[in-house]
DNA sequence: CGGGAGCGCGCG
DNA sequence: AAAGCGCGCGCTCCCG
């Protein structure tokens, strides 16, 4: 099967395929980088006021309950206060950092903020001084004399061939916590325009299906199913013993969306998603990055979850490799692989040297393989995302071209998405030729999805 | 005062 | 102890 440019899916390393992805992708990084993006720049300045109130209310009541001053970004002196002057006690082991220092994480903090109210607000410091230091304040003077906001795209730094943004990093503007997004509301289109995004939906879990070519994962996807929902029901068993039915759970899904749920059931609905589907979905990903069970523990605790124990988690790992148990053995051979070739490659042949497996030591062996595990999914997914702007460019270009006077814009590729700014007028055409483009671009085993949106701020493109 | 570890944390 | 992959970057602390 041949690609655009001479691309094609290859099982050796081949820089020459590697060139040819990247540099089909330049044009389009190379115009993103000119447009770069348009703030609002008065937004910035309300939120920057705002976050400056919460700041220095939090850092009052600091003081007011512990009775002196200390600098909540410094983790030394966090831990002296918390371990030591306040005698707070982990449970389970100390946590320490690489160096031997108390840790003072989120995760480890959030073990103790039961213990003394200062945990919380030390916190909320932390995630306020982050949001200000990182975005607010810096973001709006970085603004050219465009009025907009130029990054650094970056082909090749990343060791998997995913891209990297810097000078700022328009990669890690927060989304997920409720302040945080209102940074994205100041990323707006310029008037009269609109941004647009385009996503490959789950392709992470959809490369790790293709490479394995594990049956199950492949009918999943084949069939247009929620992997999530389909894992929890072969992982979970009910308390009263029996099993969840995937067509069952999915009715309810259904059923919630149209609004015609009873209360109880609604609940029941809730508790599942909470307790089956969300742990189901972290383990998914955990796998792919080679978590072992303690992080699993910790981590869909993090996410609300259920506290299960390591012996349940260890279970759960199992099981979930029971169920797709092609990528178990497509695992083992990129363990194999990166032993006796010293590296492992992405789907198209962009290879990446593991020393590591060879390592002595055995913790730096283990981070070689889950790299190894790692790097051709999400590498594939990295270079398909390179492949689909080197043919949306052509239709890019070809809005341009046809409509002189409408904007048609790349902005910024993250990852698996790309932002545009767009004219009304052609929006729902050319978001439809890309998304047309983004699904096809690369022909795999199972129906790539890409899911669209558009608004008028970035924080509005959540599809 | 500039440089560089170390830590922590934002995103996919 | 993060034994979770890939990035970039701000702050603290210590050094020369």
């Amino acid at each position: 099967m041949r690609l655009i440019h001479g691309i094609r899916r290859i099982d050796s390393p081949c820089l020459v395929n590697v060139r040819r992805i990247d540099q089909g992708c330049m044009p389009m990084v190379v115009e993103m980088m000119s447009h770069g993006m348009f703030l609002d720049l008065a937004h910035f300045q309300r939120l920057g006021v705002k976050v400056d109130g919460k700041m220095a209310e939090v850092e009052a009541q600091i003081y007011r309950l512990v009775g002196c001053h200390i600098n909540p970004s410094s983790s030394l002196q966090v831990a002296r206060l918390l371990f030591h002057e306040l005698g707070l006690e982990l449970p389970g082991r100390p946590r320490m950092t690489a160096t031997g220092r108390a840790s003072t994480d989120e995760d480890t903090l959030s073990l103790i903020k039961h213990l003394h109210p200062a945990v919380n607000l030390i916190l909320a410091h932390r995630g306020y001084k982050k949001l200000k230091g990182t975005y607010v304040t810096p973001l709006p003077l970085m603004v050219g004399p465009d009025g907009r906001l130029h990054c650094q795209i970056r082909l090749t730094v990343a060791r998997t061939g995913r891209m990297a943004s810097d000078s700022p990093n328009l990669q890690n503007i927060p989304v997920r916590e409720e302040l945080g997004s209102q940074v994205r509301c100041g990323f707006v289109a310029e008037e009269g325009y609109e941004l647009g995004a385009l996503d490959l939906s789950q392709i992470e879990m959809v490369w790790a299906a293709e490479l394995s070519q594990d049956p199950a994962m492949l009918d999943i996807f084949r069939r247009g199913l929620d992997m999530h929902v389909r894992t929890a029901c072969g992982l979970f068993r009910p308390d009263d013993g029996g099993t969840y039915h995937y067509d069952a759970v999915m009715a309810l899904i259904q059923a919630d969306k149209a609004g015609t749920l009873d209360p109880a059931t609604k609940a029941w609905l809730e508790d599942f998603r909470k307790n089956k589907r969300t742990p189901a979905k972290t383990l998914g990903f955990g796998i792919l990055y080679g978590q072992t069970a303690q992080g699993l523990q910790q981590n869909i605790l993090a996410n609300d979850g259920p506290l299960f124990s390591l012996e349940e988690c260890e279970t759960y790992i199992d099981a979930w490799y029971e169920l797709y148990h092609g990528v178990r053995e497509w695992m083992e051979v990129q363990y194999r692989r990166a032993r006796q070739h010293g590296m492992v490659w992405t789907a198209f042949g962009r290879p990446r040297l593991i020393p590591e497996v060879k390592a002595y030591s055995h913790s730096t062996v283990n981070q070689g393989l889950r790299q190894c595990g790692n790097t051709p999914i999400q590498g594939s997914a990295g270079d398909h995302l390179k492949i689909a702007m080197a043919i949306i460019w052509l239709i890019v270009q070809d809005f341009q071209y046809r409509y002189p006077d409408e904007r048609c814009w790349p902005l910024l590729p993250v990852h698996d998405e790309l932002i545009f700014e767009l004219s009304p007028s052609i929006r729902d055409d050319f978001l439809g030729l890309a998304k047309e483009a983004m699904e096809t671009s690369v022909p795999l085993s199972v129906p790539v999805k890409a899911s669209v949106a558009h608004g008028r701020s970035w924080a509005e493109l959540k599809s």
